[in-house]
RNA sequence: GGCGCGUUGGCGGAGCGGUUACGCAGAGGUCUGCAAAACCUUUUAGACGGGUUCGACUCCCGUACGUGCCUCCA
């Protein structure tokens, strides 16, 4: 099987072929940690949570970094604004760490697998040391210079060197604006040259940078974090680099230049993976409008964490999705109506007869299984599997307790569930013996055509398990109410 | 201003130059002890204006609207 994936670099479909073996390394660029992650950062990490797990269905071992950005503009203000009275480095520690958890806990809720991540954190002292490091030769090699206020990479250096400013995104001369040149305020020699390190301002955290002599007291630039932290994680050059599309300029195109100046390397990493943002009512979702959330406003009213992702994963990653309550409604439903399907891998013997499955019937969920993971592997193509599954949950034969117990259907969503990680196993747990005895009583009350004893069983059943039933032509099946 | 992307049925959302996407919701029906579910049918989409073609939702041009990047925003 083969993986191909739109590329930023190229504007193709390419196909995956890793530098080492079998070997996968992705980075994905993680969250700023100054608040709540809002549910647009929350769809990119569904969607690099769902790249990695096709990957890994592809047969290849994955190592997939993320870092938090925990040190930057706005970790600084909120830090300082949170704990007035601490020292600054302190202080951006307390908070980053409170809103670190908090991403985490969001990350788990709607389904991305933490324990296969690697987090980086831009303020640990190995990552500072990285990008001193890194600054150090890039400034040896002529690629970057001090300024008065901070010291900046030369894209001009960087282009004469005979390498290309401009691999994400077209750079032309039109395509900057005079007004933002008008108003560049910093003191840097070239409008696109960009900040490694800017220097100590009173009350911000700042670290300690001897540059051949020079004493640069202040803290590192953006861009420069990730080209450590990446290269810390994965070395370099690496497979795959996902992020939201509004992070191909200037951020990823300005880790390729920092990362390939100087160096032999082909290539930063092998494929850029961006997506679309998602809107919300028809529009940019933004605070002025309104209409900003995050995963805790959605929960706050009642939305499953987990029907958002399946929201995400109903369109494709690179067309914008439209989020409205009206829509994740829908979602929910759906999730619902899939998780009644898992459901039936605990139903009863008992209560459940006839029919002998066939042969096709045994192997449709294995089939549906590989063409799930083809459709994934076509460019992330959501909503072909997530078609595939609503056709073969259709085609399914429900009352067969051979297919139950055969396993194949329990197989099946394992699977969707270790490529999509929508936790439809999870969600669906078994229910204790005393629930199933007096299921299998109702079926014998029922048989007996005693109704009232039939239904008071099935109101017991609702009111002390939570279960309810629905009587099919197979026989009597139960779910988990909600 | 420069450079892109998009516009599909009540809502979401795909593929495709001539054959049902799929989901959710609504309507009618069948079945069933009741309930619930299931099943069947159904509402005949493709922003607007041109063009290419035997034929366009699908290709080309224009218009309108939405959206993105143009230095720190997923």
């Amino acid at each position: 099987m083969t993986l191909r994936l739109h590329n930023t670099l190229t504007k193709n479909i390419d196909t995956l072929v890793p530098l080492a073996g079998d070997a996968v390394r992705m980075y994905s660029c993680g969250p700023t940690v100054y608040d709540h992650a809002h549910i647009g950062n929350l769809s990119a990490f569904v969607m690099a949570d769902t790249l990695r797990r096709v990957v890994s269905a592809n047969g290849y071992s994955v190592t997939h970094v993320m870092n938090f950005t925990d040190i930057d503009d706005k970790t600084i203000r909120r830090s300082r604004a949170e704990y007035p009275e601490m020292e600054p480095l302190e202080a951006l520690r307390a908070s980053t760490q409170v809103y670190t958890d908090i991403f985490l806990e969001d990350m788990k809720a709607i389904g991305n697998d933490v324990d296969a991540l690697t987090f980086i954190r831009a303020a640990d002292d190995a990552t500072i040391e990285g990008m001193r490091q890194l600054i150090t030769t890039l400034h040896d090699q002529g690629f970057a210079y001090i300024a008065e206020d901070g010291i900046y990479f030369s894209i001009e250096a960087y282009q004469a060197s005979g390498k290309t400013y401009g691999q994400l995104v077209e750079i032309t001369a039109n395509n900057t604006s005079a007004a933002r040149i008008a108003n560049d305020e910093y003191d840097k020699e070239s409008v696109h040259d960009f900040a490694l390190w800017k220097a100590e301002k009173p009350g911000e955290p700042a670290w300690d940078f001897d540059l051949g002599g020079h004493q640069l007291r202040g803290r590192p630039g953006w861009h420069i974090e990730c080209s450590v932290m990446s290269q810390q994680g994965l070395g370099l050059p690496f497979d795959i680099h996902t992020g939201g599309i509004d992070l191909a300029f200037p951020h990823h195109e300005n880790e390729i230049a920092q990362s390939t100046a100087g160096s032999d390397n082909p290539t930063y990493a092998s494929l850029f993976v961006h997506n679309e943002h998602i809107l919300v009512d028809g529009r940019k979702m933004s605070k002025s409008l309104g209409n900003f959330y995050t995963l805790k406003d959605l929960r706050d009213r009642g939305v499953d964490p987990l029907a958002f992702r399946l929201l995400v994963l109903q369109s494709h990653y690179r067309s914008q999705t439209n989020f409205s309550f009206d829509n994740v409604e829908a979602a929910t439903n759906r999730l619902r109506n899939w998780r009644a399907v898992a459901v039936l891998r605990h139903q009863i013997h008992g209560t459940i007869r006839d029919k002998k499955s066939t042969d096709d019937d045994i192997h449709s969920p294995l089939a549906a299984k590989q063409a799930i993971i083809e459709a994934l592997s076509a460019d992330l193509d959501t909503p072909t599997a997530l078609r595939i599954i609503d056709e073969t949950f259709d085609a399914l034969p429900l009352g067969n307790i051979d297919l139950i117990h055969h396993g194949s259907l329990t197989s099946l969503i394992e699977a969707i569930d270790q490529v999509l990680g929508l936790e439809l196993i999870a969600s669906t747990p078994d229910i204790d013996e005393d629930a199933k005895r007096l299921i299998i009583e109702r079926e014998r009350a029922r048989d007996a055509k005693d109704w009232p004893r039939s239904d008071a069983l099935r109101d017991q059943l609702q009111r002390e398990y939570n279960i309810s039933l629905r009587d099919t032509a197979h026989g009597s099946i139960w779910a988990h109410s909600s």
